[in-house]
DNA sequence: TCTTAAACTTGACAATGTAAAAACAAAGTA
DNA sequence: TACTTTGTTTTTACATTGTCAAGTTTAAGA
């Protein structure tokens, strides 16, 4: 995606479309997959283009808030952020922590049907699936199949 | 719950029943809700019975593992803990960050039936449903209704 | 070009969690 | 009951993750 088209769909999105924006944007679409914010400073910083730490949090709290970006909470302080179209859920393997993407059956938020009767208004439901990946397999099983697809 | 019984639910989980161990588990039990690492050292040290961080951090991730707590990531570094006979998710409120339980259909892990056709074996899913909660109540509604359980 | 509100940077700091080594205690056994 | 073994706890230091506040810079509209 070019520059000018990341560009238009931060200000189509209600966001000030400066450089630091475009970069993290841009760069979470090109290269694909879960991020934490450290990576985002370190890829940043290889790649010619320094952020500070502040500023990618700004970024992908404000990109998060406009709907351009997922954030992935998947545990103790592990918050990953990637750039997706379609609302998903995510597997984390105990053993090695690696990050699956996991499809939503509807596809778009909320996602699940929350139980009725509650007090309160659910705008997203984040799901957090935990297992053993097919490399770590050990100990508990509770159903195997074949792959689909995989990102860091 | 007395501390014999304590004790014995200690053991027949595979762990050795230390006075800490009883302590937290106890502590949890008595008090209900869900608690970090941090709340759990201070309501020690008030009761008299202090515990280094490291200690606590130990026994609730021991006790987890044992399936005699429950552990509730509410995202960016808030991992609580709670002692819970059933299998359920939680609520947390974007504005005061209030968590509040939700029941799970099915009440046993993994709840979910993941979708099939993937290389890794799951055994549990945790579902954390943000939204706002009744007295936060402000923009994004999607649905209401009333109460029924809450905790802290 | 000019103005202004929004965004970025910097540096200090708070919160949360982990590592390693030494002291200690639970549970089984003699 | 005393002994032994192994797992647990404690301490200290540190790593990681995220936040606050003040000052500077910049995008966007007039």
């Amino acid at each position: 995606m070019p520059t000018n088209e990341l560009h238009t769909r931060l200000r189509e999105s209600g966001l000030r479309a400066t450089r630091q924006r475009t970069l993290v944007y841009g760069l979470l679409r090109r290269v694909g997959g879960h991020h934490s914010v450290d990576d985002l400073v370190c890829l940043l910083a290889d790649s010619g283009e320094p952020l500070s730490r502040m500023t990618v949090y700004n970024v992908v709290s404000d990109l998060t808030g406009a709907g351009l970006l997922m954030q992935a909470d998947v545990g103790a302080g592990r918050a990953l952020y990637e750039a997706s179209e379609t609302w998903h859920h995510h597997f984390v393997c105990r053993s090695c922590g690696t990050v699956i993407d996991v499809p939503c059956a509807r596809g778009t938020k909320p996602c699940l049907d929350a139980p009725s009767g509650l007090e309160f208004s659910i705008d997203e439901a984040q799901v957090i699936y935990r297992g053993f990946c097919h490399g770590c397999r050990a100990g508990a099983h509770s159903f195997e199949a074949r792959s689909t697809e995989r990102h860091t």
